[in-house]
DNA sequence: CCTGATCCTGACCGTTTGGTCAATATTCCG
DNA sequence: CGGAATATTGACCAAACGGTCAGGATCAGG
């Protein structure tokens, strides 16, 4: 705990709070945490390595605060599926916003995977609890669609599984993708059209 | 180079050298590279650290033995693409065996997933090289296959991208699948049928 | 301008880690 | 059996790393 409820938090504290975390997502994203250093970490953010742990107690800190500040903004397009909208046109939204952000945060992108593939050791209780919520929620609204006969019927968890899957992979497996299909591609253009294609496919009833 | 070419390779050397490869598949799948130290995997392989080091001259060795070794295997698949065959019973196939393998061999997908989480700074040439051949040659079996009306037509690259993305979601993000889901499913049982049908959708004619 | 609170840093510490090495044990084979 | 090749290990090293601390700089506000 450091600023656990009533901080008034001067300007500096601000300032710096916030460069070291955009220069900690920086180092866990392209090392993860463990090959990310403190020192890493404070040369992005432009500060000393004690100045850093003068704001943050520990490294393991800095990591946790920045995913559970981060989680918010990842889960919001998800809690934005609206039941009263139109079906295929919510799905294919929510679609879309995922690439974007696949696009314009990678980083955060990275940041998840690496963590979910260490097996999410600071955010197990965030998972099974807050996470999970929400994905039977959206899956509640899909299957109430798929009950209406206004989409087809799948398996609502399996398909949100793979929207994550396929739009995250243009984030996280960037090496790859562009290995694969060389620099005069934009991968994310094209996963978009074809996105839009797979799920219209499938969801259409 | 430990073991060129002409290398007799006693029994103790091959059991050795498997051990050890196979305590560090599991060190570096768990943890990534970093996060892995040559004592886990040793105390995995029941050797002392400076024996491993007698089998291979560094961390980055084993490391790099292991990628370049499991990588034919787990793009062998992809391969077994037959031309001859019929397009949507071998897209069906490449799947279903790509499930089976993230059922069957989560640490390799983890450990690959890292490696180009991190910008694949072991697999650049491969990526660029071999990779991407088996790619594109197996892009152009599925291009032929749409040309003839025998596929819908849509991006072979992107195609096969979402496979990986949905297959090998399964495997890297195991944590995440069971806190969602529970503990009461299966999880890549229900994958297969929800890909089935996903791809089924979108393939046929 | 003074003073207390906040901010910052160089020097330092203990631990972990990748890797070495000399010495010892084991295996192989004539 | 005997000796050379192979295998194994405890002890050790240097670098990297997370974290501490005493003291100095800076800032806010009376």
């Amino acid at each position: 705990m450091t600023e656990p409820s009533s901080a008034p938090m001067t300007r500096i504290q601000q300032k710096n709070r916030d460069r070291i975390l955009e220069g900690a997502l920086t180092a866990f994203s392209a090392n993860g945490f463990r090959g990310a250093t403190i020192d890493q970490i404070a040369r992005a953010a432009g500060l000393s390595k004690p100045n850093v742990l003068y704001y943050f107690a520990s490294k393991d800190e800095i990591h946790k605060t920045l995913l559970t500040t981060l989680l918010e903004m990842w889960l919001d397009p998800l809690r934005r599926l609206d039941p009263k909208g139109d079906p295929l046109s919510e799905v294919l939204a929510y679609i879309r916003a995922k690439l974007m952000m696949s696009r314009d945060f990678p980083r955060e992108s990275r940041l998840f995977a690496y963590e979910i593939l260490q097996g999410a050791p600071h955010l197990t209780e965030v998972l099974g609890g807050g996470l999970r919520q929400i994905v039977d929620d959206s899956a509640a609204i899909l299957a109430g669609w798929m009950e209406q006969g206004r989409l087809r019927r799948v398996d609502p968890h399996h398909l949100i599984f793979s929207i994550w899957a396929l739009t995250q992979h243009y984030a996280d497996f960037d090496a790859q993708i562009r290995a694969v299909l060389g620099t005069s591609r934009d991968p994310l253009a094209e996963a978009e059209t074809f996105a839009e294609d797979l799920y219209r496919r499938l969801l259409a009833p």
